[in-house]
DNA sequence: CGTTAAGCGAGACGGTACGTCCTGTCTTAAC
DNA sequence: GTTAAGACAGGACGTACCGTCTCGCTTAACG
């Protein structure tokens, strides 16, 4: 016997977040007020704290949202080619309107430990996992070297993406991406 | 004709340096106002505007004073060893109680262009300034390949460091910076 | 063609009821709220308002149905009894704990001209008609002059019962009622 | 030694009070917010609550300054004719666009215990003081019967305006007070 | 007897106002 | 003449209720 009373209103929900997802998108990271969101996506204040503890958290569903529907693992037949594909795909990501999105759950990170908990094991672990899983593929086909940590094979490719993304230090374009890529993968494989 | 009245007064910007850096460390990020470093500095609030344009400067100078006494350049006689003692340098520093104001300071750079800057340039640039200076001298001994990309190089060795203060998904023992160091570093030094 | 379906559930409008005065009488005027009436009687929201259009219509019923068992008009045999009888019953009311539904309801009186004029016609009125019958009856029997006017007279023996009560500047004892009944008494009377 | 800082903002709390007053006597009792006065006053919010610890008291304080300017007491020559004139300005303030601040203070009163008791003190003892010692004239030139308590004689004369007031039941027009006098006069003259 | 329109407890919804907190500027008395 | 203290305008926050609507269940008159 399921519960009596109203459920969870789909609509707003998705209101909710695709509002989000445009305003902090269009306005940038901080400039963005929950009295905005609601009014923006007709919706009552209360109904948002009702399904988000906090902004975060809200930033955070409408980010996992639009990265949902990801593309299947990329298969060129080489550790070198998966990789380069998924390092391009990220940068993408990092270049697109999201990126506003990206930056600003870093920043509330900071702040809200659950989220940072969150943040790392929802989404930079899920990351992670697919990354991880190519190396593999590459070791055990011979490609790499067998000694190879993965977790440190994982932060020496995407880590310098991500800081170029937050600090803006230098480009993200694909011709860079490739360029990080070429530096540091002669690390990775075999000695001829 | 030298100004009349007081000068800048240097105990109450100390006090207001001390106060921030106190009360980041002990509380973390964002829990800090303006209100309370005045207060708690016993100093008026109208002191810390004179001298500082957004709470993002303050916590910047508080940080900076903070690393200003700075270690020389390390002098092991190889490039390795020199990037080691500078990795284990920085990595000490983001494991310090100076973590959090980092930490502050890059979600600051978020929503203020300015700070952004002044980050990327003052901070971030001088940083990667030296351990350029140190690679480029392991070029030109013959240790480490010539078509290296200096700007890649600081990327592949710091980049990893940043994130994993920031996300926290690795640790960044002393044992862990070296696990770094070997596996990127055979990317960097001539075939045999 | 009758209609369909159940009928109004007696019991839980009881419960509303019951709840309405105990809440308001334990918790004093303003600070009951309609979700808390329903709450603890165990009812929807709904049930309250498809019956009462407003809180202010429920504190009033909930106030009619506790004084709808009064006493039978008083016959002493003179005006000056019977008056003395009714005032003491106005009186002890405005003692009682029901006194707070009183106050309550001349609140809401303020912001709901519906209501006003409800609490005027229904309640207010009901009370002077009944004074008003007693007052005739002493005319037409020689004890009080001819010339009064009915209304006025209401007003100078009710009134500052009311005002005691809604101000509390004075006491509402019986022994007050009586001095206050004593003070103007001379004025309705024949001159001897 | 005397506060440092800059002192309450007089021309602040001037703008506030007007526009209090305005707003409750032009929408009436409750339909105003706090947020609207504060931003028709071009206040900040924390302006308000700094000085008033309420909405009543702020209402209360635009009316109490409305009445300061009040006129000096009457002197006919008669108790009569000087309690008349006293009634009259009663009945002239109730009928004036502050009735609506007065009904709105009786509202407060109720939920507000601090209201109540400042509201008796203040303003309702305060206009009884002045009434008492017409009265109390009146008895010492031998017009008013010796015995006449002067707190009754005070609700007997007042009460019923107030009610008229608050309910609405009956009109306050000049000639509707001048009748409610005569009738209840004779109860305090001295029998021929 | 099954259908079906109410009534029900529960509670999510779009809103409005609240009272608190913080920001960055401005004002005043004290040193 | 700069300082500390702190009042000011502004504006976001998260909470509390409002009155409406929606859900799935129960009840009783109708067909």
């Amino acid at each position: 016997m399921g519960k009596r009373g109203p459920k969870r209103d789909e609509a707003a929900e998705k209101r909710i977040l695709d509002t989000t997802r445009d305003l902090i998108c269009e306005r940038g990271a901080t400039r963005v007020t929950i009295n905005e969101i609601a009014e923006h996506a007709s919706v009552g204040k209360q109904t948002i704290y009702r399904w988000w503890p906090s902004k975060a958290a809200l930033v955070f569903d409408a980010l996992e949202r639009e990265i949902k529907a990801s593309s299947p693992p990329p298969d060129t037949g080489t550790a070198y080619g998966d990789v380069r594909i998924q390092m391009q795909r990220v940068a993408k990501l990092m270049n697109s309107p999201l990126r506003a999105i990206l930056r600003e759950l870093i920043a509330e990170t900071f702040g809200d430990d659950e989220i940072a908990k969150q943040f790392r094991t929802l989404f930079f672990a899920e990351r992670r996992r697919q990354a991880t899983a190519t190396i593999q593929a590459g070791i055990d086909r011979g490609e790499l070297r067998p000694d190879l940590d993965l977790e440190i094979v994982n932060d020496l490719l995407y880590s310098p993406l991500w800081m170029r993304m937050i600090i803006g230090h230098q480009e993200l374009t694909p011709k860079a991406v490739d360029k990080l890529l070429d530096h540091v993968w002669p690390a990775f494989v075999l000695e001829a």
